[in-house]
DNA sequence: GTTTGCCGTTGTCGGTCAGTTAGCATATAC
DNA sequence: GTATATGCTAACTGACCGACAACGGCAAAC
């Protein structure tokens, strides 16, 4: 029989895995516990082995599996019915006509990919990019960028805003906002750690 | 079991094919991942390779091939491989951390709907509500609208727009575009017929 | 034809990080 | 008092990571 701080590091890996495609580290289930120790987080999980409920390849990061269940259902999902229809481009001149049979997009397939996520934008600090206050942006994890990609730079480890960057001569780096009512701002190497880069922007009315 | 930089690696991989139609190489990788060593890349390219990932071509430049994985089997379309975490929000004063908040999109279910349908957007004449030159936007077929919403009219049978919409007392439909340097216009009810009003709007980078 | 430079490959070195183990402390239930 | 659950610190080990140096193949530049 489980404690309660067993189900909880249970249920946690079991939605970590479901979220990220790879298991956590002792470490994040701890964050998630609220543990500081990583000792007292092992011992959770040593307690889910001998349960048989996960299973441990000793030694290795991340070496946490679950212990297969019953196999999930299949969630037939025809393809159509995650397809939108791109009808063309609206231009002067020219209906949009009866949609037939062309082009047609995934949402999913474009956007979705391992490594990213999403994150909702808050200020107008990238108004001039088209980008506001309330939007969605989807961003690909990175630890570089090059000059004039929109990334989340994370500014002596306390501060994250979405910026175009440039990579200056002498190393330093420049954030530079999308409003014209904001200056760019130059800082060092060291102070400034890259998050991630802009791959897609998204809204909903 | 991949490692955090493995993985990395193998999306960066992944991704640059599917963007250039061609790997890309060490020096590539390296600075994606934000390392100035070749040597380190290479280990991670070796560790893919063990792990029957990728395929490569051995000195050759640019000889990462990518293993089927359509063969791998299952394909267990579990929920994840179609949802993005949503890591927070992006404001001033907060790293982007592990992401806590199992919130996921799934951007499908989020936008898919039957009568839906997706226009790429040409010209400026809505960049004051973000909606750029470029921009893909979701609309849904209908014949009405209220106020302020963004729709598709079609003027005289002969031209279709992207506008904000405004109904006015005497019957007549203003068009109003969000771009200061252009005018709204106004038309009579009859010379307006409208196709679909906006409920999302995207943009890839 | 030689040189130069880029690229992949291999190996080594030192530093850091994650998992592991053990010992100590506290609170609660029996 | 004893047992159990919980949390911490400290220390050990091995995996991992990044820099660097050196080599060989290759192609463009001279």
């Amino acid at each position: 029989m489980l404690t309660d701080r067993q189900r909880q590091t249970l249920n946690f890996i079991h939605s970590f895995i479901d979220e990220n495609g790879y298991p956590p580290k002792l470490k994040e289930i701890g964050e998630h516990l609220g543990i500081t120790s990583r000792g007292t987080v092992h011992r959770y999980i040593r307690a889910l082995e001998d349960e048989n409920l996960i299973r441990v390849s000793t030694g290795r990061s991340r070496g946490i599996e679950l212990v297969d269940e019953v196999s999930s259902g299949d969630k037939n999902i025809s393809d159509h019915e995650n397809t939108l229809p791109v009808a063309g481009t609206i231009a002067a001149g020219s209906p949009i006509e009866a949609i037939e049979d062309q082009e047609t997009i995934n949402l999913n397939e474009f956007f979705v990919r391992p490594g990213r996520f999403v994150l909702r934008v808050q200020g107008d600090s990238m108004i001039e990019d088209g980008i506001f206050d309330g939007d969605m942006v989807i961003m690909e994890s990175c630890q570089t960028a090059r000059d004039n990609e929109i990334v989340i730079a994370l500014i002596d480890q306390e501060e994250a805003t979405l910026k175009r960057i440039i990579n200056n001569q002498d190393g330093s780096i420049t954030l530079v906002p999308a409003n014209s009512s904001m200056k760019p701002f130059r800082y060092s190497a060291e102070r400034v750690s890259i998050q991630g880069k802009i791959v897609g922007q998204f809204r909903a009315y």
